[in-house]
RNA sequence: GGAGACGUCGCAUAGCCCGGUCUAGUGCGCCUCACUGCUAAUGAGGUUUUCCCGAAAGGGAAACGGAGGUUCAAAUCCUCUCGUCUCCGCCA
């Protein structure tokens, strides 16, 4: 949710921060005419409250003859009070339905554009010239068949397309994954979390999924759960209503991600870049908003950090406007190095969404002017199969055996995968 | 799944039967001041949040898990709902 007063003074910058999302800027104009209403209505209620609280104090202290004269006033004037608190309500309500619309305020740093427009920040590491090495790169479902690290068959024939299981060396090098990123989240100062995964729709909602992104989640409609897409909404849930100290505080949610992945049919349709479940090790900070920036460049710096121990090529984008989602002022995605794609694909993602989800989960500190939302970042530090994917393909040698990252050797207690 | 108890100001509790004097008492904690070689003790005062009007000073409204209802008036009465706990059953 955008700060109303901000919006209240300073119109023309969310007019602009909408039309640069490729979002319509006249939510804004529609906002500021319902807050209008709003306030008149709230106004209207209160003075009319104030008048009712007098009169029944009256009311208890009279004597019988007066009473009935009271009485009868006030019953008028009750009924005017429960209609001016029924419209205070509804403008209420009509106001706030507009605010959750907008989407955050831009970061004027951001690119403007849509999903191409992003800007290509760095390039870390270089692509193997298989064609050089004379062999011709497999991809990683060629791979995880030969090493039997993943079915994506058995997967198909249990749960339906977009479903795999991760077998043998290929659960052994989840878990590896998993315990390394942790390892380090923990090195960092993070607080491991093993979140819910089953959430309530205010979470959902307080965290923005259930706005344009609402196609993209599974719903269980029988009990009103939601499956959550990543652990950032339990983690950004996890203080709803409190008023945090002590900040900047940080967890690394390591959970399972469900995602409908609805429209998306023909979109990586072979192997495990893109499925219905995987697990994901998340990091989420609450800090004051003017230390945001500077927190959203140390995700990405951690980010960077797993994925040069990982001894991948990759890169980083400066994600475009159009591209953000509602919540996000601005994010960064890191995409590794896809041999047999000849392309980056995204691994990671790190937002920058300051207060936006904080003003809808009541999540605040205290400085010397009272109580202020927080702000709220989030980022990937590993999400396992696209990780796999880009270990398998980029570390294969020329038998279908894989290299593993020295990092990663200790937790994995192997220094290659061979094929079984 | 069945039966019951409970949910109040940071924490612990009172108030609810018998509606108004209750945003709400008490204890603890915390803050300020006084007293005091120091500490402790003691005394006085203070100690929630959100919103509206206002340049400010200040004024007003709302909130006793949540949502409705009854009433001139609800922490207090009624309905629903969520949560916690206990017992029974069931499963592990």
């Amino acid at each position: 949710m955008i700060d109303l007063k901000a919006l209240r003074e300073n119109p023309d910058l969310f007019r602009n921060s909408q039309k640069v999302r490729g979002e319509d800027p006249l939510l804004v104009d529609q906002l500021i005419a319902a807050d209008d209403l709003r306030r008149i209505a709230i106004t209207e209620f209160e003075t009319l409250r104030a008048a009712q609280n007098t009169l029944s104090k009256s009311v208890g202290a009279a004597k019988n003859e007066d009473k009935a004269a009271l009485l009868e006033n006030a019953k008028g004037l009750a009924t005017d009070v429960k209609a001016a608190d029924a419209k205070r309500a509804q403008a209420e309500e009509a106001a706030h339905k507009i605010s959750l619309q907008i989407a955050n305020l831009i970061d004027p740093a951001a690119p403007i554009g849509g999903e191409a427009d992003f800007k290509v920040i760095e390039e870390i590491g270089k692509p193997r010239d298989f064609k050089a090495e004379g062999f011709a790169a497999k991809d990683h479902v060629e791979l995880g068949k030969i090493l039997k690290a993943i079915d994506t068959e058995r997967g198909a024939k249990v749960s339906g397309a977009r479903f795999y299981y991760l077998t043998g060396v290929g659960a052994l090098l989840e878990l590896a994954l998993v315990n390394y990123a942790i390892a380090s989240a923990v090195k960092a100062g993070f607080i491991p979390m093993i979140p819910p995964v089953l959430v309530k729709p205010h979470a959902m909602e307080g965290t923005g999924f259930l706005g344009q992104a609402a196609e993209n989640v599974f719903h269980l409609a029988q009990d009103d759960f939601y499956l959550v897409g990543t652990s950032e909404v339990p983690l950004a849930a996890y203080h709803m209503d409190e008023i945090l100290e002590n900040l900047p505080i940080r967890y690394a949610g390591y959970s399972p991600c469900f995602r409908r992945e609805a429209g998306t049919y023909g979109k990586d349709t072979r192997g495990i870049i893109r499925v219905h479940q995987f697990e994901k090790v998340e990091m989420f900070s609450f800090c004051k908003p003017e230390d945001a920036q500077a927190e959203h460049k140390k995700l990405l710096q951690w980010e960077k950090d797993f994925f040069d121990a990982m001894e991948l090529p990759y890169r980083v984008i400066d994600v475009a406007s159009g591209d953000l989602g509602a919540s996000a002022i601005r994010k960064f995605d890191i995409e590794a190095w896809i041999p047999t794609q000849d392309a980056y694909r995204e691994v990671t993602s790190t937002s920058n969404c300051t207060e936006f989800q904080s003003r809808r989960l009541n999540i605040r500190y205290r400085d010397e002017n009272g109580t202020k939302p927080v702000a709220t970042l989030n980022g990937t530090l590993v999400a396992i199969p696209r990780t796999i994917v880009a270990i398998l393909e980029n570390h294969q040698q020329k038998d279908g055996s894989v290299k593993v990252p020295k990092a990663l050797i200790p937790f994995l207690g192997m220094d290659t995968l061979v094929p079984a």
